[in-house]
DNA sequence: GACCATTGCTATCACTGATAGCTGTCCATA
DNA sequence: TATGGACAGCTATCAGTGATAGCAATGGTC
């Protein structure tokens, strides 16, 4: 027997189930990369800022700062990414060369992962979800940070 | 210093970070019923499938089996569903009085939820929405159970 | 110097999902 | 009818993400 879904109906329900299978995909090419999808997000916005600190990546990215703690402190662990004391409390973040190495590798993975997706749903489509998805983000206010 | 994000032109975090917004705001409208959202999904899975099986309620819901068993667990400690042997294997699930009661209070909770957002969106967009993102789910195949 | 915000951190918890493997049951068929 | 395989529910355990509360050290401000 297969069952009804009136969930189906529900914006909240596809944007779940969609993203789920995207995030499944994304691990999937992520895998022999040894980096979880949180820990790859952050390197990328190291590599694209350089300096940085911790709590700002965590801003950018909506990860609370006491979450970022152990994904930096992976990434630093892995050699992929370096901290120099800016003051006593905060630290400028870069990468490696391992890291950027591994940055590149990472966007190359993201791109063909994304391709899988964006191919069979027409570039109207997509338009339409780059327009739709930041204004869901905003409607009810990203609350970032405390 | 505001960060830049590259990530943001990439389908699969738009749609994480779109999702995880309704995902908050929905945890909040359904905070005082004391239930997970996992467990509302199945409770209005059965309230629309009477005499059901577990793990059907799973299937259409992309749950795994092992998975189902809390939930189900939990509706039934709360009195919300009731279920019936069927054979040695398989029960049959149906709702209670209270259960019909608290689905259609979390319906409703669902709706209000769903039109803060619909609201800001556009009929159009909705209308994209609704057809890019079963789209997506299917662009991979949705893997239903082992 | 007192006060307060900031940064990074620890510790802990909640929620969802995944895996591996067990038991008991049903069913087809040899 | 005996048996092998599929199936339903279950246990136990782990991974990944995110949330909260609170601490210590530091920096800036009045």
């Amino acid at each position: 027997m297969t069952l009804t879904n009136a969930l189906e109906s529900r914006l909240g329900y596809q944007l779940r189930r969609a993203s789920a299978v995207m995030m499944a995909d994304l691990s999937r090419e992520l895998a022999d990369l040894d980096l979880r999808p949180a820990e790859v997000t952050a390197l990328l916005v190291v590599a694209e800022n350089p300096d940085c600190s911790q709590t700002e990546v965590g801003q950018v990215l909506a990860i609370k700062r006491a979450n970022m703690v152990p994904i930096i402190s992976r990434l630093m662990d892995r050699g992929l990414v370096e901290r120099r004391r800016i003051d006593g409390r905060s630290h400028a973040l870069t990468l490696t060369d391992l890291g950027r190495e591994t940055a590149a590798d990472a966007v190359a993975r993201i791109d063909r992962h994304e391709e899988r997706f964006t191919a069979v749903l027409g570039t109207g489509d997509v338009a339409a979800l780059f327009r739709s998805l930041p204004t869901i983000r905003t409607a009810r206010g990203e609350i970032i940070e405390e």
